[in-house]
DNA sequence: CTGTATGCAAAGAATTTGCAGTTAC
DNA sequence: GTAACTGCAAATTCTTTGCATACAG
């Protein structure tokens, strides 16, 4: 899904729930769907400044929520869960993340068998699978190679 | 691993490391090692308040996280992140979690099958793995009989 | 004795909310 | 016009820290 269409879905999730198309929303919702990647609050909030310095902080939370509410951003928390990551969803295919401790480069996997196993697992103990959460840490190979996080760090 | 060996692993810990072995850590890590689960800091801060009204916050916090370096206890923040919960580590084998989110019970889970996939992988993509978290949500058994979590809640 | 530990209360950090003024429809 | 939106600042919530006093070794 390109940036347009995904405005389009945006702006008949706000139709559809009687809500308001604003220049703050349009400025924001485009920003962060060209900008792409794993992006804080924050980032959203500086990127958006880059476009009209006067959206507040507020309205980017919120925007941002209603981008999950949508379908059409999803939110993170990935180490500590000190703080949450936006990143675009649209129609992309699922996929999960692996994050450099070092670095803090976020890559992207599909593991179908893993799913496929979860699904398993769930209906073993009655259980029924809403969700998941898979998330791998370590050095990336960059890190890898520049001998990155072994011993003095 | 029982409560009096992890005890004395606790206290090997302190004496390695030269820190001191106090009543209060002394009631912090026997609680939390009888009571066993997975217990916020404020569930532990009450639990050691039955035995010993005086100790406080902060110092249940610190014990808390000596346990975690000390290898006897694991740390997770579940949903939100909003929360840290601790659990007996001890020499447990490694296991994941299901959690209800209606009931918030916490299941715990091993899947050797998946670990290898993940370990697989993290081979595949020249990454260094060093830890990870799955977690899986959704509706334990008995909320699920209940007819809860389907429609009008 | 000396360096650690403790309890309190305050500081941080990120998220969430109340409100008065503004704007989309 | 009215209900929703915005920006600000304050409130929340949980975690973490500073400091004066108490205590283990």
């Amino acid at each position: 899904m390109d940036t347009k269409l995904m405005m389009k879905s945006f702006d008949e999730h706000l139709v559809d729930h009687g809500l308001k198309s604003t220049r703050q929303r349009s400025v924001i919702a485009r920003s962060f769907f060209e900008k792409g990647g794993h992006l804080t609050l924050s980032q959203v909030h500086e990127l958006v400044g880059q476009q009209d310095k006067s959206i507040g902080f507020a309205t980017v939370y919120r925007t941002l929520k209603l981008l999950v509410a949508a379908g059409l951003a999803d939110e993170h928390r990935f180490g500590d869960g000190d703080q949450a990551f936006y990143e675009v969803s649209g129609d992309r295919d699922h996929h999960d993340h692996m994050i450099c401790v070092e670095c803090d480069t976020i890559l992207e996997y599909e593991e179908p068998e893993i799913e496929r196993l979860q699904e398993m697992l769930a209906k073993k103990m009655g259980f029924k699978l809403m969700g998941h959460r898979h998330e791998l840490y370590g050095l990336c190979a960059e890190c890898v190679s520049a001998g990155r996080g072994n011993a003095g760090d």
